[in-house]
DNA sequence: CTGGATCCAGGTGGATACTG
DNA sequence: CAGTATCCACCTGGATCCAG
C-alpha cells in the first residue's frame, strides 16, 4: 500500500469535516435508534431546514454511511437507516460527543475569563 | 443540574465544529508533541496562512486547551502548548482519524459507485 | 518574529416557492 | 410526502500589506 503522510490528513480532515458540518452528526445519532423516514428526520431534528435535511442525507449516501430505501407510493415514502459503516462511526462519534458534554463546564469558564482579560486592555 | 437535552447538542456542536474546521485539529496533534513556537507551527502544517494560525490558535486559547507564553524579548517569541485540557481532547480526536484512516478505502469506493450511479440516470 | 488590518472569493446554510 | 429550484446573507479562509 502506498499511501502518504499527507494523504492520511486530507483523507482525516475529510472526515473531521463531515463530522463537524451543522447536521450530519444529529443525523447519524438519530439513525442510530434505527431506521427512520425522512418527515420522522425533520421532525426530530430540531431546527433543520428540508433542504439541509436532503443535502445532509445525500452526503451520507454518498459515503456509504446511510442507506435509502423509497417506496414507489402514492404518497411516496423514503426511509433511512445507518449502513454497517455508518455504525461504526457512531462510536468515536459518540466518545467525542461525551468528551464535549464533560469537558464543557470547564471550556465555559476559560472562555469568560478570556472575556474578562480581553476587556481588562 | 438543570442541564437540557438541546443545552448538550449545542455544547456538543460547538466542539464537533472546533474538530471539523479547517486547522484546529492538525494544531492540536502537531503541539501533542511538545511545545511549539509559532513559527515552527507554521511551517509543521502545510498550507496554513499566516492569519488563519492566528486565528486558530486564539480560538484554541480561549477554549483554555492551548496555552500561550509570550517571551518580551526582540524579536518576540511566543510558545505554545496543549494544556492538560487540550491533551485529553487528543485522545477521541485519534480515534476518529484512526476510523477514518481504516475505513478511507470503503468510503472512496461508495463513492466512486455513488457517481457513476447517478451518471447512469 | 509575531502578529494585526483589510479586502475579497467561495462555500455553507436559511427562507421560500414549486413539483411529482 | 419527499424532495427540487432559486435567491440570498453570512462566514470561512486566502492574499496582501503593515506594525511593534
Amino acid at each position: 500500500m502506498t499511501r502518504s503522510y499527507d494523504d492520511d490528513c486530507v483523507a482525516t480532515r475529510e472526515i473531521l469535516s463531515l463530522v463537524g458540518d451543522k447536521w450530519s452528526v444529529l443525523v447519524i445519532v438519530n439513525l442510530g435508534a434505527g431506521t427512520m423516514r425522512f418527515s420522522d428526520l425533520k421532525r426530530a431534528i430540531d431546527g433543520i431546514s428540508q433542504r439541509m435535511l436532503t443535502l445532509t442525507l445525500r452526503g451520507l449516501e454518498r459515503d456509504g454511511l446511510v442507506k435509502r430505501t423509497v417506496f414507489p407510493t402514492i404518497p411516496p415514502r423514503v426511509d433511512y437507516e445507518l449502513t454497517r459503516l455508518g455504525r461504526t462511526l457512531l462510536e468515536p462519534v459518540t466518545a467525542l460527543a461525551i468528551w464535549a458534554q464533560q469537558h464543557r463546564p470547564e471550556i465555559q469558564r476559560s472562555r469568560e475569563a478570556f472575556q474578562r482579560a480581553a476587556k481588562s486592555k
